[in-house]
RNA sequence: CGCGGGGUGGAGCAGCCUGGUAGCUCGCAAGGCUCAUAACCUUGAGGUCAACGGUUCAAAUCCGUUCCCCGCAACCA
């Protein structure tokens, strides 16, 4: 096991308020922090998130309101970061990378890579849409128009700066070659190892003319330009746990990442452009990247001029922080896209948190006030039936098999295995028939079943507290070692009638 | 011949890589039980695994062909 882990989710992109895909991200990230805090301990684990903040869409919104970029930026970030506190978000820090830290290491990876003849420069032709001040390449223009607004655009020549993807192609192809779990899910793996081998990468260019756009961080070495976003935003990894010494070398307690977690529709940029920048810096690769799926609604995907964005914060307002994190990281396997809908949350919410776990607890705390006054028992295994053994074992190895879940992203898979659980205990009670045994007076068999049943639920507690953190408090507030302590049903069912 | 994903009981999916009784969740029906949030447990109905052809003792699973659905400028999880 690993002695530390660093997770990273992307840098958001402060443009637009944060909508169910971020929040995605996070929780999946959020989860596996505070797993693996379980795990190796509070001080060896870091999670990093944060936002994105320059380039021309920021710069352009904000000029729509009246307002600087960094205004403008302010106010969106602070969506974010009550989003993120709402939704319980464990971050160890928030990088944003308009903050000097930031741009002081951006500056110098610009300033290495320039001095080793990675970054050249280059004068090229393409054309210019006025209005809309966007630089198009020949490739782009729709019927020689501008693609967005179809108005003509004008020919003009730029100078730039680029960096030298391609000189470090084959080393890439053959780095994510010899490491086959670079990349996940496999099917993401591949779709990258085909695409380098059948393309040959084209240098990236990563400036922009700071007479056309003034919202960046300006290059160490030509001042009139200023950084292309990816560019600038990927190296916040970096920049927000470590730095350069005097000479060059990178010092990090905490690079390289273990995982960073990334929607599908970003994963070139870090599986190919990033990696590649690393390399270029003598800086070693991440472990693992992870792209996972999108969140549909219904038959077409999310955006905002289909007006079918759905708000994270109004979805955890309105059924509990917790069923909306279970039911985002229950409903879809990692990795592949799933169907939002509020109806999907309700049922999920009634089965399997309502039904299912909710009223194991509530029942299960019903009997120890009723048959022992609201002491919990001690468990004899003398009075252990063959059923009880079976639990008894499960609960034993429960936590290794949520562990060997998370260890590859199974989020579903492993709340599955609790939920293996909960079922058993809910018909461990149907098979024993506790108030049987109550009438009977077979009090010692009635204690230690009971006492199994306190064990399963505080188990399954601990065993879902990086899912859901509030929700095992809650259990564990209402079921202790000795004494209850009943409150209402841990969730109330939903009625759709 | 652009690329990718997919077509499995009413719905949503797993299984396909490493062929061998078609499985899960929800829904539906019947029954059981009473500790419980009309919750829990059991049983049942329901599928020619898109179609056709091939390989094989055996195919949802491998091979080929066809049909259909979804996504594919940029930005975006």
């Amino acid at each position: 096991m690993a002695d530390k882990f660093y997770i990273t989710t992307p840098l958001y992109y402060v443009n637009a308020s944060p909508h169910i895909g971020h929040s995605y991200t996070c929780i999946a990230a959020d989860t596996l922090a505070r797993h693996m805090r379980h795990v190796i301990g509070e001080k060896n684990v870091w999670f990093l998130t944060g936002t994105d903040e320059h380039g021309q869409k920021i710069q352009k919104a904000a000029d729509a309101q009246g307002l600087s970029p960094l205004v403008f930026a302010d106010n969106t970030v602070g969506q974010f970061k009550k989003l993120w506190e709402v939704l319980n978000i464990s971050y160890n820090d928030f990088i944003r990378t308009t903050e000097d830290r930031h741009k002081r290491v951006v500056a110098r990876v610009l300033d290495i890579l320039y001095k080793k003849g990675d970054i050249y420069q280059d004068t090229y032709q393409g054309w210019y849409c006025t209005p809309c001040e966007t630089f198009w390449i020949e490739s782009q223009l729709s019927e020689g128009k501008c693609p967005d607004c179809k108005r003509p655009v004008e020919k003009i020549s730029e100078t730039n700066y680029f960096f030298k993807l391609s000189k470090y192609q084959d080393w890439l192809v053959e780095h994510i070659k010899n490491n086959p779990d670079f990349i996940k899910p496999a099917s993401r793996y591949e779709e990258v190892s085909r695409f380098l081998e059948l393309n040959k990468l084209s240098d990236l260019c990563i400036s922009r003319p700071r007479e056309r756009l003034g919202w960046g961080i300006p290059l160490p070495f030509s001042p009139e330009h200023v950084t292309y976003v990816w560019f600038d935003a990927l190296i916040n990894y970096i920049s927000a746990v470590g730095d350069f010494n005097d000479e060059g070398k990178y010092i990090s307690r905490w690079w390289p990442a273990d995982i960073q977690l990334m929607g599908k529709d970003i994963l070139r940029q870090h599986a190919v452009y990033w990696p590649i920048m690393l390399r270029a810096l003598d800086i070693a690769p991440p472990k693992l990247i992870f792209a996972h799926g999108w969140w549909m609604m219904g038959e077409s995907k999310m955006s905002k001029s289909l007006g079918n964005v759905v708000s994270p914060i109004e979805m955890a307002h309105k059924y509990g922080t917790d069923p909306y994190r279970y039911f985002l990281l229950r409903d879809v396997p990692f990795g592949l896209d799933g169907n939002f809908s509020e109806e999907s949350i309700i049922k999920r919410y009634n089965s399997d948190l309502a039904n299912d776990l909710g009223n194991l607890v509530f029942r299960t705390l019903t009997m120890i006030e009723k048959y022992f006054s609201g002491n919990v028992p001690v468990m004899q295994d003398q009075h252990l039936s063959a059923q009880g053994k079976l639990i008894k074992e499960k609960l034993l190895n429960i936590e290794q098999m949520v562990i060997s879940s998370l260890n590859v992203c199974g989020f579903s898979q492993a709340l599955e295995e609790v939920w293996s659980l909960i079922n058993m205990a809910n018909k461990y009670v149907e098979d024993t028939k506790p108030w049987n045994l109550a009438k009977e007076n077979k009090t010692e068999e009635l204690k230690t079943f009971i006492a199994l049943l306190a064990k399963v639920i505080r188990q399954v507690g601990k065993t879902s507290a990086c899912f859901m953190p509030k929700t095992a408090e809650a259990i564990f507030g209402q079921i202790g070692e000795a004494t209850i302590n009943k409150s209402g049903p841990l969730f109330p069912r939903i009625d759709t009638k």
